[in-house]
RNA sequence: GCUGGAAUAGCGCAGUCGGUAGCGCAACUGAUUCGUAAUCAGUAGGUCGAGGGUUCGAGUCCCUUUUCCAGCUCCA
């Protein structure tokens, strides 16, 4: 059996036993159970129970699966009609609903676990509960969920389990999540001083000194490709008139996510109600409207990265992965329909550059075209097409997802999945096709053959939110961040007082060389200056002493280790950090060449 | 929004049965002038998230509420 089936059945297969010892501790009749697949690193199992779940019957409950499996009984299984089915489940509504939402030809099969416990069940499992004992197993957490993940239905007590084939998978598992845990940005950040939250702007970041020099730094980057391409910036409100929403369509579909400032009447009916934009679009629609647009215009790019407000309920909020006030490096491109192909690629040559120079990898996915969509139906196939074909060209025939039916309903999108240092995905960049803004704000250009058209407007974002994306890169890198993008890539530290005035030489180099720089010229113990810089993770801490002063020299210790340079010329050093800024270099160099 | 947990000094934490709010780091003051991640001594710092209740007495018990966390659902 293939590895991975086998993680499959038994990981199923104990989730099993997990039912099974509920059963008996809660008593079968008190227990209502619903489903238990296998998931990433273990499985899981809904039940609605007499009472509450807590940590401390985690021990116990384990030790009623281990206990259950040392019966070593049989497991079996059985065919059945849908009547028999019924019957067996009687009194279980989640199983009574699963097999009479069962296609009429659909076979039904149960398992046996010994004679008392059995599970509807498509299988495959193992034949004896032996077969599991050398898994290592262990129960994680137990939290809410719902009935077929619908809200308005019943609510679950989820109880999840690590499994995995023995115990040093487990072990190493666990080390993961450990490691997952030590890179939290929303632990990192506050301690690096990047970023805070305060209860009086619930899911809106305070960015902090230290937070806003990455930012800046991040988007001076992101800036510089962008001219390359092409791009033009803009600025535009963030607080609109209730109209531009009735006419983008916002008003109809996304009011409930939008900070609303009713009108003078107290209301959100008034004409004269506001409300914060909780996307760029509307506003890029209305630069390009602002005057008649020639085929020989296009495309044109409006970039924007002002800031957006999208209201979530609470709960959904996440550090800085899910927050209710965020940039976007956002963009809207008018095309020609011909033009479609060349600028896709060029956006995807663009998102390929940017993640590479993270050491981010990545996939791609193709959502098509939903049941709801609008707009003529030959374009969309042509857009799809297309899209196709330069993801074949740029990733390889298949080495893409396409996800039927998942694209908006206004065009077509492309979706790239980012992979962090520990292997977890993000969604992040997104390209979307929209053959419908253009038509409600009525955008046209002059065609060469004098008509006027509708120009396809094509979103996208690389980073998808800069809030999001700094806070995978403080996960990705660990808050040490590469040089060029560190909050301070310098510390200074003069060994003693009398060693201040070449310090601050040093200091005036660096700052002409827009090297950002912290220095502590304060009479303090060197080793607690050392510490200070240390702890915020500064790339390079500079050591000025005697023997620095006298040659004009300086020494560096390496961040992430003890390693020293000694006596390195200042020039060489202020050439090394030029080096790694414009190269955006990931590692930290210790030499020119 | 739902389920479950949490909130005590800037940070990390302790606080037993309801009986005078504590420790470490950081901060501040002084001494030390130092060659690579915690020098020594001292000082100050609290409406125990907020509001209400029970009690002679509440950080501790009860109710309400805010925020955060783990999930669910939704999303960049």
């Amino acid at each position: 059996m293939a590895s991975e089936q086998y993680l499959e059945v038994y990981r199923h297969s104990l989730s099993h036993i997990l039912a099974k010892a509920i059963f008996e501790i809660f008593g079968k009749e008190n227990v209502q159970y619903a489903i238990g697949p296998q998931i990433a690193d273990g499985f899981y199992y809904d039940f609605i129970l007499p009472r509450q779940v807590n940590k401390d019957d985690f021990k116990m409950i384990e030790n009623k699966m281990r206990e259950i499996l040392k019966r070593r009984e049989d497991w079996t299984e059985k065919e059945m009609s849908r009547a028999e089915a019924l019957e067996l489940f009687q009194g279980q509504k989640f199983k009574t609903e699963l097999i009479e939402d069962l296609p009429e030809d659909e076979r039904i099969t149960v398992y046996y676990t010994g004679e008392d416990f059995v599970d509807l069940c498509r299988g495959p499992h193992v034949a004896n509960s032996q077969e599991l004992m050398g898994a290592a197993f262990e129960i994680r957490s137990v939290s809410g969920a719902y009935w077929r993940g619908d809200e308005h239905r019943d609510s679950l007590q989820r109880i999840y389990a690590y499994a995995f084939p023995d115990k040093q998978a487990l072990k190493a598992h666990k080390a993961l999540i450990k490691e997952a845990m030590e890179r939290d940005h929303k632990k990192l950040g506050p301690q690096l001083d990047l970023f805070m939250f305060d209860e009086t702007a619930q899911g809106m970041p305070y960015w902090l000194p230290r937070g806003w020099r990455v930012f800046n730094t991040l988007l001076e980057y992101w800036r510089g490709i962008h001219d390359l391409h092409g791009y033009q910036e803009i600025s535009a409100p963030i607080i609109n008139n209730k109209k531009l929403w009735l006419i983008s369509g916002h008003w109809a579909h996304y009011v409930n996510n939008m900070f609303i400032i009713p009108g003078k009447d107290g209301t959100i009916e008034a004409d004269d109600t506001m409300a914060a934009k909780p996307m760029n679009c509307p506003n890029a629609m209305m630069a390009y409207k602002r005057r008649v647009h020639s085929y020989r215009d296009l495309p044109i790019r409006y970039s924007e990265t002002d800031v957006v407000h999208r209201k979530e309920k609470t709960g959904q909020l996440n550090g800085l992965f899910r927050v209710q006030m965020f940039r976007q490096d956002d963009d809207h491109t008018f095309v020609m329909e011909s033009q479609i192909e060349d600028e896709i690629k060029d956006v995807l040559g663009i998102a390929d550059e940017i993640y590479q120079t993270f050491g981010l990898s990545y996939r791609a996915e193709l959502s098509t075209r939903p049941e709801d969509f609008m707009g003529d139906i030959e374009l969309w196939n042509e857009a799809e097409a297309s899209l196709k074909k330069i993801l074949d060209g740029m990733y390889g025939e298949g080495n893409y997802e396409i996800n039927e039916g998942d694209g908006a309903f206004y065009g077509p999108k492309i979706d790239l999945q980012i992979k962090d240092a520990l292997g977890r995905e993000w969604q992040c960049g997104t390209v979307q096709l929209d053959f419908q803004l253009p038509r409600n704000f009525e955008l046209t250009y002059t065609a060469n053959d004098g008509s006027e058209r509708v120009p396809v407007v094509i979103h996208r974002a690389l980073f998808g939110s800069l809030e999001r994306f700094i806070g995978i890169l403080i996960e990705h890198f660990k808050g040490a961040f590469p040089f060029w993008l560190s909050p301070y890539q310098v510390g200074i530290v003069p060994i003693r007082t009398e060693h201040n005035e070449y310090a601050k030489k040093v200091a005036g180099k660096l700052a002409a060389n827009r090297i950002r720089f912290e220095a502590d010229y304060s009479d303090k113990n060197m080793k607690e200056k050392i510490k200070y810089y240390k702890n915020f993770k500064t790339p390079y801490v500079v050591i000025i002493g005697d023997k620095e002063a006298e040659e004009g020299t300086v020494s560096l210790n390496l961040r992430g280790s003890n390693r020293q340079l000694n006596n390195i010329p200042l020039d060489t050093f202020i050439q090394m950090c030029l080096k790694m800024n414009a190269e955006h270099s990931l590692d930290l160099i210790d030499t020119l060449d």
